[in-house]
RNA sequence: GGACAGGUGGCCGAGUGGUUAAAGGCAGCAGACUGUAAAUCUGCCCGUGCAAGCGUACGCUGGUUCGAAUCCAGCCCUGUCCA
């Protein structure tokens, strides 16, 4: 491994977040003398960045202990247009209030992990501020576009990049203006340079050639250097992409996954991912790290413990985690719920277990409720129930606990 | 605009007139085993109903037929080649 001066790419590369650099010695001896704003790119398609991000904001985190300046850039102009990289399919289109709203709303957790300028302000040499892309991309006109940007593109080489090469090969269909999306994305760093004087660019792998054309077009229309890095392509130890369980996506917003799912996920990761994670996700120290990993078969469950403490605490807050991990306690270790389990009420008339099942989210419809009583999936108080018809109803201050299979738990009151 | 190929359940992919709610695989859920892990084995995997059943579903719209994902016509969409 390289010897890096730069406390920024020491700390990047023991973590494990260095997939590709494009100028290694030439990024580390400018992050040694100054600092160096940097920048990664976000979606805006959904309310919610989830974990499948993480990885970026942390870096983005680790660029601000460093001593530089983070910039988190919204793709409220990109997202317009959709990113080709990685799906087969065209984006939906997304209405202005949509993506504003969006972007809102994920900001709150960037603000958790990174240091912000007060609003509307660059701050200090190392505050992180927020920008959105429509705010240059939506005023330049399609000539403008053509004349200053598109020269400096050839589709010879637009034709090399996985994103559209992968849709070729597999003949799906690739729109024109999805064909556009990585000179708007190169444009974006170019902006960037010249505005905030952002030298550094940062991404997912799958952003490489997005990330190599704003470099390129610096470069040819400016004259600047700058630089590039991608972090490695984060999948679990069994080789899934990062971030799905049985609810779907896991989410970074409170509002769109509740802490205490979010901490499980962490708790449940493979024992393989567990140093990984730690490193990545977290800011414990690397050696309190290397002990958490050296712990092997059923101890290293108190290493996913931390994790899942670390994470949610980073993400969620303090509180978020404290609660999540007791009620996580008392609802494995005794036979015991805690009390921040999902919970439902039945109403003064009570409810039909397939019914119940499906209201709290175990199952998607009442035929799924019905066939996982039937394998013995649900217990109500500890105790196997397998009639769907089967009214529960707490009794007045009561609360009924909830089983779908080993690990999903519900309250019940009325 | 022309020729050819194609559009099937979350994804991949069989199926070319009835026994097809549609093979198989992946993903997912549950059970057993475990450590809230992995691997393995087993079951489940459109909706609704206690059930018999009913309702939806194979790009869209019509048609042929007792009966269609399967045949016919028109349309829409995609790809490849040609202009």
């Amino acid at each position: 491994m390289s010897n890096y001066e730069s406390a920024l790419l020491r700390v990047l590369e023991e973590r494990g977040y260095i997939h590709q650099l494009t100028d290694a010695a030439g990024l580390d001896a400018l992050a040694a003398k100054q600092v160096v704003p940097g920048y990664i790119g976000f979606d805006a398609t959904a309310p919610s960045l989830h974990i499948g991000s993480l990885v970026q904001i942390m870096m983005l985190r680790r660029l601000q202990q460093a001593g530089h300046k983070p910039v988190v850039v919204m793709g409220g102009g990109t997202t317009r247009i959709g990113d080709p990289s990685g799906r087969d399919e065209s984006r939906k289109m997304l209405t202005d209030e949509m993506i504003e709203a969006n972007i809102r709303s994920i900001f709150t957790v960037f603000d958790k992990l990174l240091t912000f300028a007060p609003e509307g302000g660059l701050g200090g040499p190392t505050d992180a501020v927020m920008v959105n892309n429509h705010d240059w991309l939506g005023q330049l006109g399609y000539i403008e576009l053509l004349q200053k940007v598109g020269t400096h593109f050839t589709v010879n080489r637009m034709l090399t990049f996985d994103s559209v090469k992968l849709r070729l090969e597999r003949e799906q269909p690739m729109t024109f203006l999805e064909f556009n999306y990585m000179i708007l994305q190169g444009y974006d760093f170019r902006h960037l340079s010249r505005d905030l004087d952002v030298r550094l660019q940062m991404g997912g792998s799958d952003q490489w050639g997005n990330i190599i054309n704003g470099i390129e077009l610096g470069r040819r229309m400016d004259g600047t250097e700058l630089f590039g890095l991608t972090t490695p392509l984060l999948t679990t130890a069994d080789g899934a992409k990062m971030g799905k369980t049985v609810a779907g996506a896991v989410w970074l917003n409170e509002d769109q996954l509740p802490a205490y799912d979010f901490w499980q996920y962490w708790r449940n990761v493979d024992d393989r991912d567990v140093g990984r994670f730690l490193r990545l996700f977290t800011d414990l120290p690397l050696d309190a790290i290397n002990r958490l990993e050296a712990l092997e078969g059923a101890d290293i469950n108190s290493a996913k413990t931390v994790l899942a403490n670390e994470v949610t605490k980073l993400v969620r807050g303090q509180e978020a985690a404290v609660r999540a991990e007791t009620t996580a306690r008392e609802t494995f270790a005794g036979s015991g719920a805690g009390d921040d389990l999902p919970s439902l009420a039945t109403g003064p008339e009570g409810m039909r277990l397939a019914a119940l099942l499906t209201s709290i989210g175990f199952t998607a419809s009442g035929g799924e409720a019905k066939r996982k009583l039937a394998e013995g999936a649900v217990k109500l108080e500890g105790e196997t129930v397998t009639d769907p018809a089967q009214l529960v109803l707490p009794g007045e201050g009561e609360t009924l606990r909830l089983s779908l299979g080993k690990k999903r738990h519900a309250l019940v009151h009325r």
